[in-house]
DNA sequence: AATGTTTCCTGGGTGC
DNA sequence: TGCACCCAGGAAACAT
């Protein structure tokens, strides 16, 4: 359930690891974890072993490190991805899918290790392509280098997220009113603002005040900004949060001790008072999820 | 073209 | 205590 908050203490968390560092090994234990590896692009080890890797990049819940070779390491958590830096010789992780041995100048000899119990997340080299607009392709904190402008062959089309210098709000408010659909399916549509899925969703709609199945075309635009600014409002906040609580030494995202659930006002929440008004908070199912409202603060309308 | 549905996965939790 | 279920959802593939 990694989120945009969630990856990107990810990718906080590996930057300086594997900033320089060279990959003396690549150890796959699990084949299905390369799903998203084009096998017409070359192996998935060899074109690891031996090379530098450059930086840690992140747009939405994607996250690259860009290596030496013009291409980059792409790395999506789905659903129970974490990755975890380990001294080497440690005892394997749980669900150990993927494993890369690292060596860097500063900091010496590193494991990094991509544990997944649900194997929708994955590992794959991909080829670069440069962003249409000319601008950087994502946030790579203090990074940068030739690689800034461009963004995995996969990633090309994920918007831009909300916390993104860059991101287009006119474009994507123009977006909005195009959409007929209900507007929980739009804020899931990686597509049209990346970075957001189904907790971060309910807790947004819910800070603006919206119910799920509002058509989105139907928003004003003083909705729509409100909504933009809930969404971003409830990232901000998550990422506050999980700065405060992050271990430089083990980068862990997990459903459990990793997961920024302190603040969290609505999901999960069905039967407790809405922190608003006091009614009790309910759980719908919507789009096979389940979706979780204050059904006296975001009626539709 | 845009929208809706299915599929991939597994282990922790639940109920009998 | 054991065991068969059920459930979570990110994103692409597929169907309409």
């Amino acid at each position: 359930m990694p989120e945009l908050p969630e990856v990107e203490v990810v990718r906080a968390g590996v930057e300086p690891a594997v900033t320089g560092a060279r990959v003396t090994a690549v150890e796959v234990f699990e084949p299905r974890s390369l799903r998203r590896h084009d096998p017409l692009t070359g192996p998935f080890a060899p074109q690891l072993e031996g090379h530098r890797l450059l930086g840690a990049v992140r747009r939405g819940k994607f996250l690259w490190l860009p290596i030496d070779t013009g291409r980059a390491l792409v790395i999506h958590l789905g659903m129970s991805g974490q990755v975890l830096l380990r001294e080497p010789g440690s005892e394997a992780d749980r669900q150990l899918r993927i494993r890369l041995h690292l060596e860097h100048p500063d900091h010496g000899e590193l494991w990094l290790n991509f544990a997944d119990q649900r194997i929708f997340g994955s590992m794959a080299i991909d080829r670069m392509q440069p962003t249409g607009d000319g601008l950087p392709g994502g946030y790579a904190g203090a990074g940068t280098g030739a690689w800034s402008g461009l963004i995995p062959d996969q990633v090309a089309h994920i918007a831009r997220d909300l916390i993104d210098p860059d991101f287009g709000t006119d474009a994507a408010l123009a977006a909005l009113a195009r959409r007929g659909s209900g507007i929980k399916r739009v804020l899931l549509d990686q597509t049209w603002v990346s970075g957001i899925g189904n907790i971060y969703a309910d807790e947004a709609l819910f800070a603006a005040g919206l119910h799920y199945e509002q058509p989105a075309s139907s928003l004003s635009r003083t909705e729509g900004i409100r909504l933009l600014d809930a969404v971003r409002t409830v990232l901000m906040r998550a990422l506050a949060e999980g700065g405060t609580s992050f271990d430089a030494q083990y980068v862990n995202v997990n459903g459990q001790s990793g997961y920024f659930s302190h603040s969290l006002a609505v999901y999960g929440r069905q039967g407790t008072a809405c922190p608003r008004c006091g009614t009790l908070l309910v759980r719908e199912q919507f789009m096979n999820r389940s979706s979780h409202l204050c059904p006296v603060c975001q009626r539709l309308h």
